[in-house]
This record gives structure tokens, C-alpha cells and sequence, in this order.
RNA sequence: GGGCCUGUAGCUCAGUUGGCAGAGCAGCUGACUCUUAAUCAGCGGGUCGAAGGUUCGAAUCCUUCCAGGCUCACCA
């Protein structure tokens, strides 16, 4: 970090050059008025000519990008948050004021007014009249051409890769217009925007390892949220019929392409409605968002190098069983039938099974080897096993499934929904097979909950619930291959 | 955690069989008032990821470690 070379110490050289010839390197405040993407919009169809006869002055402010320099005029490019514009400095013009060039350096931030006009090429030019420096930049940008490539400074110093890649700019614009849109859709249907703890004494709502931190002044252990549904789920009992949450989860599990340690979680919930009435709402949601991000239905996803696909959320999206997924894509029905049948299966096609795992977990291995990763255009799969899902309401017809769906994109899982189970017996007896899970062996078995069983005896009103991972949404928005790539400061091992 | 790959100047990358560490951009000096990867002349810039080993000699071969990518496992 402490690294000096030649250029940085050129840089310092010309900041104490500024210094003592009175100019304050890190400026002040600047009433930029104009956007350069904005005086494009507003002069850039205007013929070359008519300039001559204007005298239209803008005034912006950014970081210097690029520059041409020749001696007695320099050409460079000027870069604000809206995109960048050519300005055209002139000794005859500056008079004195030309001087601070010799100090300036690509990277330095600048206000500048000057007179719109053409370029013999015809690129849409500001003649300087007033410069100033508003921040002197002390490391060399990269390359102009290349730019910064390398994937591990990119995420490492994120601030590099937004001054440089537009492109990225562009996808964190994204993400933010995709919550802000989200957010428009449920306030503009009644729902309430709330925020539940991050810090659990009982980490619930998924099944997943938690973060454990500690609380001093209480001498507790605390464990940092997997997910927020049992607090979401008090308050419909406390009476909220429609509320939501954007906010981090937490997982203590493997960091991959589509997994960051803390990633971000809409969760709503409906009383009185039921994982039926979440499907079409489940479009709606999405087209919304998707229509307000990409301006289209279709959009391109890059599945692999080789392979890119168009995803069309176009409704009404298909709906499966997890029964008829898995025969659509060749697994053999007998695998429902019992433990053995679902076994053999999995044996024969060479997946992997943990020894101790249940009927159920079972199916959904097979599910996520057989199924999953052709489930391109968005997909709806309904009925779940029971014991894959502890929260939720069983099947009236069918005992040992529930009603729950997941919703596929491009081969994942990107929506977790169901009508939520609301009998404080069934529940309490749920969390009772998963702390004997947990006592078996397995680690990402939810613990017993007792307030939230407390909670159900007062009565929650019948309910659907849903989960969407907004990383995932937006990847498959911004084509990004990355959940890095669309969050600002991935989880990474620290710099050596 | 396993497998495969990567790490060389600020950035993007070459580096042959083990034989003086390279280019472009960026930088510095000079020229240049419509350039846009500006141009022209000249100059400087390296802990070759780290440590150890083999060798007369290592960026290059071997071992270990560090960081990253892809992938598998686990998960959303």
C-alpha cells in the first residue's frame, strides 16, 4: 500500500508545484450546472456551422480521462457520472490560467465553463474559459486503451474499475434502478417496508450455517440472520397484512460465482393468500422490474462462453411439479416411490448422496443435477417434499408435499415461495425433526424457535411468503456470468 | 477442501532449449493552436507474487507458501 513509484512521485512533485504557486489542489465546492451527457443531448445534433454564431457556455465538473497535448492548445476528456465530453483548452484563450496545464495529470478532478462548439471532425468540444483544479490525483489511471482488466484489482479496488469500465457504472446503475423499482412495486400495492433484525439469538428462516458474533454488555452469543421470515411472520400476527424486506443475508458457506458470503434478500409476505396467488404475482413482480431495468421482456444471458441464451419473461411462465420436471427430463418415476427407489437412482447416475440423507433430500439432489441446470427460461416448481421445507403449509391432497414453488432462471434458483404454515403444532413439531437432524449431524438444520411458536399460538393469519436473491435477479439482468460482478465489494481473502 | 490455470514496469501483455529483463500505453525532456489510441525526436522506469532448492548460471526446472480465476463439492 505504501508502494511509491516514479509516477506518484512525479504527481506529488507537480501538487507541491501547485501548492506554492498558491493553487489549492483539493478545491472546493463548484456549482457544476451542466452534465456532459445532458449539453450532448441538448447541442450535439446542432450543424458545425451554427456554432459560430452561439455563444452557449456550459459548466461541469469530473476527471480528466484523457488529454492531447500540443504545446500552445490541448484537447481531453472529461468524465462526470453521466458520461464524457471533450473540452479544448487554448493558451490565447487562458492567457495565465494555460499554466496550470503544465501541473495537471489524467485522473485530476476539474471544473471547467466554457463555449460550445465543433470540431473540425465534428465532435462536440467545450473552449475552456475557466478552469479549475478540484482534486489532484495522485495515481496513474490505467491504461486508456486496455484499461483495467485484471479481475482480482477490479474487485480489490472497485473505485479504479468505476472510473474506468463504464460499463460497470453501468451495472451498478442497474442494480440500484432494480431495487428502486422493486421497492415502487410494493409501495404502490400497500405493502409496508420494514427491517427485522440482523443479528439473531436463533438463526432461522433457512436452512443454511450462520455467522456467530458476541454481544458484550449481554454476554450473548449472536448469530447474524440466514433470513428474516420468522420475523417477518410476527408481524402478521402483530396485524401487518403486506410487508417487505430488502436487506443482507448472511451464510457461512463456500464463496463461488454465484455465492457471496452476504448477499441481498427481498422477502415479502401476503395474509390471506396462498402460494397459488404468489405465481402470478411472482410475474408480475419481475416483468415490472425487468421492463423499468432493461426496457424489454427479452433479454440475453450469457449461460457460458459458448452459450448464450434470451430469456423471455413473457407471462404466463411454466409451471411443474417437481413430479413432472423430473420425468420431462428423463429421471424415472420411481424414484418417488420410496428411500430405495430414489437411491438407486441417484447411485446409478453417479450422484453424489450423503449415506444419512432422507427420501427427500434425496429427490432434491437429483432434482438440482437432473433438472436444474436446464431450467433456462424462467420456470415455476411446485410441490416440494415435506421435509425440505419446515415452514411451510402441506398439500391438503398430498400431506407430505407442501405448497411451495422455487422459480428457475438461466439454471438457478432465484425465488423460494410458499403458503406459509400457520399451526402452531405442526410447527413446533417440524422444528422438533429438525433439531434431531441437527443432533444426527446435520449443520444447516434450523433450530427450535420457541417464541416464534409462541407467536403462531396467538394466530397468524393464512399467508403466502416469498424470497427473490437480488444479486441473482440482477445478474441475469446486467448479463453479468459473476455475483461479484454485481456486488460492489465482493467478499475476497484479504490482500496478502 | 479437491482438480486445472494465472501472477513479469503504474496498466495491457511478450519473454524461444536455463544464458545481459522486453514492447505498447502511461511518465519525463523538447517540438507542435482542430486532436481524439494525436504525431515527431530523445530519456527514465523491474523484489519477474514470496521463500527455499537444483545449476557455473533461474522469469524459465523442482518444493512449499500467498493471492486470484475457472471448475467440482456445499449452498441461494
Amino acid at each position: 500500500m505504501e508502494e511509491t513509484n516514479e509516477l506518484i512521485q512525479e504527481r506529488i512533485k507537480k501538487l507541491q508545484r501547485l501548492k506554492d504557486s498558491g493553487v489549492d489542489p483539493y478545491g472546493v465546492s463548484f456549482d457544476a450546472k451542466d452534465k456532459a451527457r445532458e449539453i450532448i443531448d441538448k447541442y450535439g445534433h446542432i450543424a458545425k456551422e451554427e456554432f459560430e454564431t452561439k455563444n452557449d457556455n456550459c459548466t461541469i465538473a469530473g476527471r480528466i480521462v484523457a488529454m492531447r497535448d500540443f504545446g500552445k492548445a490541448c484537447f481531453a476528456h472529461v468524465q462526470d457520472i453521466t458520461g464524457k465530453i471533450q473540452v479544448y483548452l487554448r493558451k490565447d484563450i487562458l492567457g495565465e490560467g494555460y499554466g496550470l496545464l503544465k501541473n495537471i495529470d489524467i485522473g485530476d478532478i476539474v471544473g471547467l465553463t466554457g463555449k460550445v462548439f465543433k470540431t473540425k471532425t465534428g465532435e462536440l468540444t467545450l473552449e475552456v474559459k475557466d478552469i479549475s483544479l478540484l482534486c489532484k490525483s495522485l495515481r496513474p489511471l490505467p491504461e486508456k486503451w486496455h484499461g483495467l482488466k485484471d479481475i482480482e484489482t477490479r474487485y480489490r479496488q472497485r473505485y479504479v474499475d468505476l472510473i474506468v469500465n463504464p460499463n460497470v457504472r453501468e451495472v451498478f446503475l442497474k442494480r440500484s434502478k432494480a431495487i428502486k423499482s422493486i421497492r415502487n412495486f410494493f409501495d404502490s400495492r400497500g405493502f409496508i417496508e420494514v427491517e427485522t433484525p440482523m443479528m439473531q439469538p436463533v438463526p432461522g428462516g433457512a436452512t443454511a450455517r450462520p455467522f456467530k458474533t458476541h454481544h458484550n454488555a449481554l454476554g450473548i452469543d449472536l448469530f447474524l440472520r440466514i433470513a428474516p421470515e420468522l420475523y417477518l411472520k410476527r408481524l402478521l400476527v402483530g396485524g401487518y397484512e403486506k410487508v417487505y424486506e430488502i436487506n443482507r443475508n448472511f451464510r457461512n458457506e463456500g464463496i463461488s460465482t454465484k455465492h457471496n458470503p452476504e448477499f441481498t434478500m427481498l422477502e415479502f409476505y401476503i395474509a390471506y393468500a396462498d402460494y397459488q396467488y404468489l405465481m402470478n404475482f411472482t410475474e408480475e413482480i419481475i416483468t415490472y422490474v425487468c421492463k423499468d431495468v432493461a426496457g424489454d421482456l427479452r433479454v440475453t444471458y450469457t449461460i457460458s462462453e459458448d452459450k448464450e441464451e434470451i430469456i423471455d419473461f413473457t407471462p404466463p411462465w411454466k409451471r411443474l411439479t417437481m413430479a413432472e420436471a423430473m420425468e420431462a427430463y428423463g429421471v424415472d418415476p420411481s424414484v418417488f416411490k420410496d428411500l430405495a427407489g430414489a437411491r438407486e437412482f441417484a447411485v446409478k447416475n453417479r450422484i453424489d448422496i450423503d449415506k444419512n440423507a432422507s427420501h427427500g433430500k434425496v429427490l432434491d439432489e437429483i432434482f438440482k443435477e437432473k433438472v436444474e441446470p436446464y431450467l433456462i427460461q424462467p420456470t415455476f416448481i411446485t410441490d416440494y417434499p415435506l421435509e425440505l421445507s419446515p415452514l411451510a403449509k402441506r398439500k391438503k391432497d398430498n400431506p407430505e408435499l407442501v405448497e411451495r414453488f422455487e422459480l428457475f432462471i438461466a439454471g438457478r434458483e432465484v425465488v423460494n415461495a410458499f403458503s406459509e404454515l400457520n399451526d402452531p403444532e405442526d410447527q413446533k413439531g417440524r422444528f422438533l425433526k429438525q433439531v434431531e437432524a441437527r443432533q444426527a449431524g446435520d449443520e444447516e438444520a434450523s433450530f427450535m424457535d420457541e417464541d416464534f411458536v409462541r407467536a403462531l399460538e396467538y394466530g397468524m393469519p393464512p399467508a403466502a411468503g416469498e424470497g427473490i436473491g437480488i444479486d441473482r435477479l440482477v445478474m441475469i439482468l446486467t448479463n453479468s456470468s459473476s455475483i461479484r460482478d454485481v456486488i460492489l465489494f465482493p467478499q475476497l481473502k484479504p490482500e496478502a
